[in-house]
DNA sequence: TAGATTGTTAATCGATTAACAATC
DNA sequence: TAGATTGTTAATCGATTAACAATC
């Protein structure tokens, strides 16, 4: 069966659901009821219902959710251990910092390349990986065909990345730039990060309040 | 007079907008309608001028929008030019990649400090300031008054470093941690920014298609 | 069994899209 | 003026919330 379209929000969620979830079952509790989840997340226990019920009947009527197998759920519904592994192009700041970061497995990922043009760069070591050449990444991905590609990369280096990796058979990327991926290949599997819209919404979430104070 | 309330989703929208009009801008076109423009970005005529229009009437019936009008209006709306101040907590990969982020000043945000509570850090250059430990948050707040903190710290951290701070005066947090920071602050203005849930979503899109693909 | 809590259907709310009169 | 395009009101769509029968 295909299964009804998941909407992005329900999906967006799931993170946040599993990271409660394994909160509870490390303070070793056992059962939880819609109800109690929703106050501690700050939802509605009918949003909850909805976004679980999505994906099956994880629940027992009088009774709540099972913690573990709640979690077991999720964990497996969002592929966590399905093995899927990515590599990181563009060894910048970003790149670099992202490297470093220890718990990419447990996100899901398994970091198992990162790629630079600047040839400066190659050998440096970051996150326990070498930095390869940027014209390593055809013969890497005819070898290992990773996943997923983390482009942290301007948008003009990020445009013509994206499309030689796709033409080397990797489907999902997530995107550090501003080049707008879907519009050229609609087929790919796009996660954006935009850190820098993010310290404008902030920007201009201070300057209103500040405006407000002054009426 | 207060103003309707804004949608985050129409704010979040606001700095896409804006890097397509500084675009077009240094492309020197003058002009453009509501229609152009959603054909470039993808999106309909109808939302740009409902979003638009939440601020105010920028656009001339019959000719369209002045493209550099435009630009300057949403960084007006945007408190681009309000030289809002930043400091970073946490210089670990993230904290220490995101200081050397160059664009700091072109999103709205002027970076003034980065604070590490290991002394081991202090004095270590980065993004061209030096870090300084984090005892001397309080003093430096004090003198500096700056609006918005960006925590790169682990949940923990980022409770106890909220706290702190919005007591010395800081209301606005770029939040890379998971601790909730609303929840225990309603009057915070917030930014979430969670690198690793993308990593998630893109885990499961990726199983997702993988299980499409073996029915 | 009785109480609790789910799964699911219906009602509400808000955001997006369409339509069109106003007007440059 | 006539054509184009906005600003704005109305219609649609989708997501969230509420309600409740099913059931553990």
């Amino acid at each position: 069966m295909p299964g009804k379209e998941i909407s992005r929000q329900v999906v967006r969620r799931l993170p946040r659901y599993y990271r409660f979830l394994t909160d509870l079952e490390a303070q070793g509790i056992e059962k939880i009821s819609s109800g109690k989840l929703a106050a501690l997340m700050g939802l509605t226990a009918s949003q909850i219902r909805q976004d679980l019920n999505c994906f099956g009947g994880f629940g027992q009527q009088g009774y709540g959710y099972s913690i573990s197998k709640l979690r077991q759920e999720i964990a497996k519904i969002l592929g966590l251990e399905e093995g899927t592994t990515a590599i990181i192009v563009g060894a910048g700041n970003i790149g670099r910092g992202l490297a470093s970061y220890a718990q990419f497995a447990q996100k899901g990922l398994r970091l198992v390349g990162v790629f630079d043009k600047n040839p400066a760069l190659a050998g440096v070591k970051v996150g326990g990986l070498a930095v390869l050449p940027s014209d390593q990444m055809a013969s890497f991905c005819a070898a290992n065909h990773p996943d997923v590609a983390i482009l942290c990369l301007d948008s003009d280096a990020a445009k013509e990345v994206a499309s030689l990796l796709i033409s080397l058979g990797i489907t999902g990327f997530i995107n550090f730039s501003h080049y707008d991926i879907l519009r050229d290949h609609p087929e790919a599997m796009v996660e954006n990060v935009h850190i820098g819209d993010s310290m404008m919404t902030m920007a201009y979430q201070i300057s209103r309040r500040k405006s407000d104070q002054t009426p």
